[in-house]
DNA sequence: GAGAATTGCGCAATCA
DNA sequence: GTGATTGCGCAATTCT
């Protein structure tokens, strides 16, 4: 943790800061000269006329405003986070799901094979009967439980 | 807990953007004091010991470091987003291949049940042969000799 | 039109 | 020491 301290020299001001966030600040000290949309641009031209009041970084209602929005910003990017936390969770979640699909396949895959197995054998022994001369079987315990 | 940097209203600060960057928008303006004792800490008792060097936010090298962070932290920032989205696009992919699977399920599914049907005609077949009095048996020639 | 939610961005601390 | 990450605040913008 490194700590900065801050100060300001403007009278009446002084460390701004509400509550206790507990986190860090960062300091963006602004001067406010009545001037141009400080946030705004500066580069442009950037006309101060954005709005008649600068806004002063000092007033309450300044404070007020952007500790609303550092809350607001905080709550937004946790939701997002636990956004991208559940669709990582999704994608294991389908992924199992697809494996389990998979397995369920292979195993009637490997029914079916059985069971047309049986039918081709059958067949044929109906042929040998027909016209005997084949390799019939003689055992014939069909089990067709699952 | 909280660190804050500030600078004051002091006369003689000077804003320095960074420059303008091809975006040109939102700049920090950073005034800078000249020193270290001055714009450093103030609130706690911090002392300037952290390091020597006060790190001059004036320094070429100081604005020069900032850059390249600004530089990795865009590019970091992209990569998370992009990874992000590859995310997203991963469970729609999976999506649909589980609804492929499930597709395919279903029909071996019918078929293993067609199969299945058409052995316990046989069987009934059969048990007719062996013993009169069924309705059923147009197909099944078959004598089997068991 | 006000307030909440998002979003892009820079700073600084920390990780690797 | 350097790039990569991450938490955080600011301000612009968008959504309600």
């Amino acid at each position: 943790m490194s700590k900065v301290a801050q100060q300001n020299s403007t009278p009446g001001i002084s460390v701004i800061h509400t509550q206790a966030h507990a986190s860090g600040l960062q300091q963006v000290p602004q001067l406010v000269p009545a001037g141009p949309g400080g946030g705004g641009k500066a580069a442009p031209p950037s006309k101060q006329s954005k709005k008649s009041s600068p806004m002063d970084r000092n007033s309450d209602e300044y404070r007020q405003r952007r500790e609303r929005n550092n809350m607001a910003v905080k709550k937004s990017r946790l939701k997002s986070k636990q956004k991208a936390q559940d669709t990582l969770q999704r994608v294991n979640q389908l992924k199992e799901e697809n494996e389990r699909l998979e397995a369920k396949i292979k195993l009637l895959t490997k029914e079916l094979s059985v069971l047309k197995d049986l039918f081709l054998e059958h067949a044929h022994n109906l042929a040998d009967n027909v016209q005997p001369g084949g390799t019939e079987n003689t055992t014939t315990p069909d089990n067709a439980g699952q």
